[in-house]
DNA sequence: CGGTACGTTGAGTCATATCAACCATAGTGG
DNA sequence: CCACTATGGTTGATATGACTCAACGTACCG
């Protein structure tokens, strides 16, 4: 391991670059973080946490990429979301006093700041800005969930499927060549949409097809990401 | 209209025997919501607020019930949750500061509080313990977001069918001769659970020859609920 | 009494799941 | 170095759950 790969990032740097949840965090209080957090290393295949298991703490994302699920009953994931450099994890768990109601499961090597429960309580007690911004964040969220339960329960597989590829483009991004700069199995993808590994596989091909992608393997090239918009049925 | 329907519930007796959420609040606090809110009848039919508009304050419901809902692409109303006494509702586009992202639609007469964002917010910022339990809530409501969408995406009609009318037994109760406490009509049966009202209808006379249900009309009779967890495939 | 909203049933269709076979790749251990 | 195994990807055939369309019944309401 290289020395500039165990280098851990201060909470303040972090907090200003690129972790807008923390912005309203004082000097002190990004001091105490600093002091009590745990700088982790994750493979590919780790977990982190466990579905119904309770945790100490939440988790603040440096680099790397984790996929947080949940298990259906014979085993089928569904996907709920990513987390990257930048977004926090487990605190809904650790907020409302629950247990974890979602695996999370490493996809991309990655660092992660590991911080105790009783942190986070203390500064939504001693931090009414920081608070507001959490509920806000929470708030954010549960629409985003709304959406998703609307358009699962309303739209074909292929919509979806192309839905959740334009949203993998604007979350990830392309590299120089037009390469989602996230790479999932297909059975992931089928975990994110909630369908068949099969179908993801006979769809993607379809749009490949019609010149909306190119495939490369676990790599996807999206050629046309307005057609993709049109096919899912998004207008925003 | 007889007098006793026109009575104004006090902030501090709804605190205390029905809305958890407020029962951190100081007198005081009680008392500036008491003096600010509106309090304001609505009839079946009448619609609280819309989605997409931008709206002033949230509301919390004294009694009645109000469906929550998202419009998909073809105005396909996906119904998201149900509120009554003692819920909150559209407190998540107030804190989130974005447009509503559900209609709210009376379907039994209410009488609900309205209070304006400033004393919601301006109470995140002065009472620590109010702000924790709002972030409670919300993360609550996020897990169960979490799981509707794993339910939608994974099981058929038929089990979400049968998890729905355990979970409104659950909400709303039944009466002494063991009638669903909710009325809706088949076209709302189907906005939960995601599917066509033909769909719904099938089901439900399935279930009626299976001695799980009996049907008079709107009205529902629930004679196996043991037999509906067992369709819906839920252990807890 | 006509109108409107809701409920029901049947028939036909289609999207999607399921099942099965097969290929490619990479890692493992003898 | 080769067989062995595991994992993931692909394709085809088949089955079926659920949607759509259409017709008709029912109830309530002004």
């Amino acid at each position: 391991m290289k020395q500039q790969d165990v280098f851990i990032p201060f909470c303040e740097k972090c907090a200003l670059e690129t972790n807008a949840i923390f912005k309203h965090l004082t000097r002190d209080e990004a001091e105490k973080i600093n002091f009590e957090k745990d700088f982790r290393h994750y493979k590919r295949g780790d977990i982190l946490y466990h579905e119904g298991n309770r945790i100490s703490g939440f988790y603040c994302v440096h680099n790397g990429i984790i996929k947080v699920f949940k298990t259906g009953l014979d085993g089928k994931e569904q996907i709920i979301r990513f987390a990257k450099g930048g977004d926090i994890i487990a605190y809904r768990s650790v907020l409302s006093n629950e247990p974890a109601c979602t695996t999370a499961k490493v996809i991309e090597d990655c660092q992660v700041c590991f911080i105790p429960t009783e942190i986070l309580i203390s500064f939504v007690k001693s931090n009414p800005a920081f608070a507001l911004e959490l509920v806000k964040l929470t708030c954010h969220e549960l629409g985003e969930a709304n959406s998703y339960i609307t358009d699962i329960a309303q739209k074909t597989v292929r919509e979806r499927l192309a839905e959740v590829l334009v949203q993998l483009v604007n979350d990830f991004g392309l590299d120089e060549s037009k390469f989602l700069r996230i790479s999932l199995t297909r059975e992931e993808l089928a975990n994110i949409v909630g369908t068949a590994t099969e179908s993801v596989i006979r769809l993607l091909s379809e749009f490949k097809t019609d010149k909306l992608v190119e495939l490369n393997g676990r790599k996807i090239k999206v050629l046309n990401i307005k057609g993709l918009e049109k096919i899912s049925n998004v207008f925003n």
